[in-house]
DNA sequence: GGGTTATGTAGGAATGGTTACTATTACGAA
DNA sequence: TTCGTAATAGTAACCATTCCTACATAACCC
């Protein structure tokens, strides 16, 4: 459990901001958890706390949190933004049948970018990489599936967020 | 340039679709360009040849030809989602600074996920991997820009043909 | 061919995530 | 305390994408 106690003011590149009751909460709810949620999950996490708090003040307060680093913000893919508490480097992995995100317990390798350095006649200054597979529930869920005999009628599209 | 004569129907896996007048101009379009065009401005390129188009069926019709294969739809994040008339895996690297996409001319490289197999507990079945760097452009115009200071530059999304 | 069904179309409305606007409130320095 | 600014709630606007509907066209079958 993370609690952030001190009130101090945040520090942008170039722009100072208060450390207001909303933006702690965001905070504090963020660095909770490690589902990367989506701005939406956090309004309903900092509502339970905040009954009046807006969607507006919940987006806005995630830009300048991501700007002062303090989150990380994803961009997966997909419809919807994700959010980490987590600002260290890392890579993530989406399950492709559930949409669930996890971390990969592996720092970014930068490897990869001298290994594309010549490859186009881009100067590279940095990659994004993206895990895809299966996470433990829906291994068991596919492997129950397979193991049952008989024809199965169509291939299911997954319901992926 | 690229031209398709046929009209053969398209197959999916399981469908089979009408190569009609519409969609073999998209997909005519898409096959002319290297430069990943968004949705619209497949519109405005279609639209060009068939002035009546609907956005819609640029929309549906990118849908079915990558659904046959015949295009790929890439998810790099961002606002608006990409298209790509060249089907191979391949990389991408994307303009931080102008927001352009180039190939990168190196085949997806598969050991990658090897790599990250037993890093975590799901069952890794690919992955998506974008460089990020500065277009032969940007490059110079930064040069350019740090001799003398510039203005800070608005985020803009991108409106590269 | 003529009738019927499946498939595709244009156009516009609806959706959903995100951002912008506005009046009001809270904070911090003088 | 007072003034100026930053932040907020609430709501409207935005924009890419999807959905809906009436109509058109092709394929199929007799």
């Amino acid at each position: 459990m993370v609690t952030i106690t001190n009130k101090e003011p945040l520090l942008s590149h170039n722009r100072k901001f208060r450390m207001t009751r909303q933006r702690q909460v965001i905070l504090e709810e963020i660095k909770k958890v490690r589902t990367h949620p989506t701005a939406d999950q956090l309004y309903e996490m900092a509502r339970r706390r905040l009954p009046h708090i807006s969607l507006g003040t919940v987006y806005r307060n995630l830009e300048i949190l991501s700007e002062c680093g303090m989150v990380q913000k994803l961009d997966l893919g997909g419809a919807q933004r994700r959010f980490d508490g987590n600002t260290k480097k890392h890579y993530h992995v989406h399950c492709t049948r559930c949409g669930r995100v996890d971390d990969v317990p592996i720092e970014a390798v930068v490897k990869i970018q001298t290994t594309f350095q010549g490859a186009s006649n881009y100067k590279i200054t940095g990659h994004k990489l993206e895990l895809l597979g299966l996470c433990p529930q829906c291994k068991k869920a596919k492997k129950a599936l397979t193991k049952r005999p008989g024809r199965r009628a169509g291939r299911k599209s997954n319901s992926h967020p």
